[in-house]
DNA sequence: TTTT
DNA sequence: TTTT
């Protein structure tokens, strides 16, 4: 790899996740989180409001925790990488541009068991064990999705 | 300036922030914020969770925003830069590293006259505006604390 | 403001950047940077590597930056959010994501001149005195620019 | 997990980087790199510089190429989490913040064989393909260290 | 302890 | 459109 390419959201979902099954068996989840910023008016000094909608698509175990957990409305915390798709419609070329998510926490707290506090995700877990710098660290989390 | 110097975290307030009133007029608030991570142990197979303390500055108006509006146990996001500062104590140099936030966006919603959202505050704040190329662009960085 | 919108980049301009003079006085830079990622393909076992193209765009100080010192191929640090437009194109309503910097490292040395070192730049510069936590913190943001 | 706890560093290493190979099979690296911050003095008007000193634990495949390409005075993209060790000293506990690394780009072009780029490294590499909506994707890198 |  |  070549440099780096990331990009940190904390956001609201506008709607559910839409996820689905694809024909190789994986699973990939897609919506929208808005993020706001307030500014006053140069030359009404009202205060206005702009929003901003990102495309997040999560793959994976991602995607399953995203179906079962995330709803419209909620806030959440995703990290991930920028990623802008083609696709033709009408013979005329479009662009979409994704933020590809590998790290997820939930910040809007889930009521029921267990629920309460955010809970992290990520697309490759690994075990903070090695960070104590004593024995027998290591959790290799392997990736058992059928692809 | 020369290098790259950042730290995200989202994370619960261990305590009710202290805020100092200092000689020169400025404020600044102390607290610290709780992020965990969990793991599987290898040998045992139990889930296990590591909790690491972050030692968080607040300047100016971000101080006063803290000590308005931020309680033990509230979730937090803050940005900012690590500084590694030294001090005496019995003969012996030891060192402190805190996290000198610049942003910050209250995650735990607040009740009351206009809760509920999460609300962003930077120490720096910038129009929107610029990012609209029209006409008109705005700088309304004043900063009027009294210092 | 609600939430958090960021986007963190390393990577290397395709073309010298774009500059223009907006009637309002404003300067505003535009150019792309390539990020790339390495995989083995599943299938066939080569190395592969996927390109990803960002537009950056900087106002004021930091264009006139980019202006003096960015060359194509340079190497260079952007922080900064997505802003999503919209624009119209024989009838189609178009979208372009763009990457509005607000900090700004070349890591590109320059030779010449002082040349040598990264250097950072921000859209809002503030005082490191401020992290020191002794007298008379510091406020020089001033904004100087023709608007 | 609960909560985010994400550094991002660039900044020069201070000296070779110290690797150790551990009972277990581990091998670990430290090293420090510096970030610097320059300022205007608001009393004497001078420019000064500020430098903060940073130190990176690199664990496994990272510690390795840390071992292999790093070298005093370059320039390095780091990516990573906060943690603060105690450890005991004539009587007196004292703590250390380290950023353990999960990811890292050298940025100091390597000459000689193949040299020139940047170059990234991840503590749990994953493939592109995942990001590209089209079947049979994923590299499940799995993680031949001995431990 | 880096770098300009 | 960069770079190796």
């Amino acid at each position: 790899m070549s440099g780096v390419n990331k990009v940190i959201l904390v956001g609201r979902l506008g709607k559910d996740p839409e996820v689905r099954n694809l024909d190789n068996g994986a699973v990939v989840a897609n919506f929208s989180i808005a993020t706001s910023e307030s500014y006053k008016d140069r030359t009404t000094g009202e205060k206005k409001e702009v929003t901003e909608w990102h495309n997040i698509v999560l793959w994976r175990g991602l995607a399953e925790i995203a179906q079962k957990y995330l709803r419209k409305g909620d806030m959440v915390f995703i990290e991930g990488k920028l990623r802008t798709r083609s696709w033709e419609k009408d013979g005329v070329t479009r662009y979409t541009t994704e933020i590809v998510g590998d790290n997820m926490t939930m910040l809007t707290p889930k009521t029921g068991a267990g629920g309460g506090a955010s809970q992290e995700y990520s697309s490759a877990e690994r075990s903070p064990a090695e960070s104590m710098r004593t024995n027998a660290p290591v959790d290799n989390s392997t990736d058992d999705l059928p692809f």
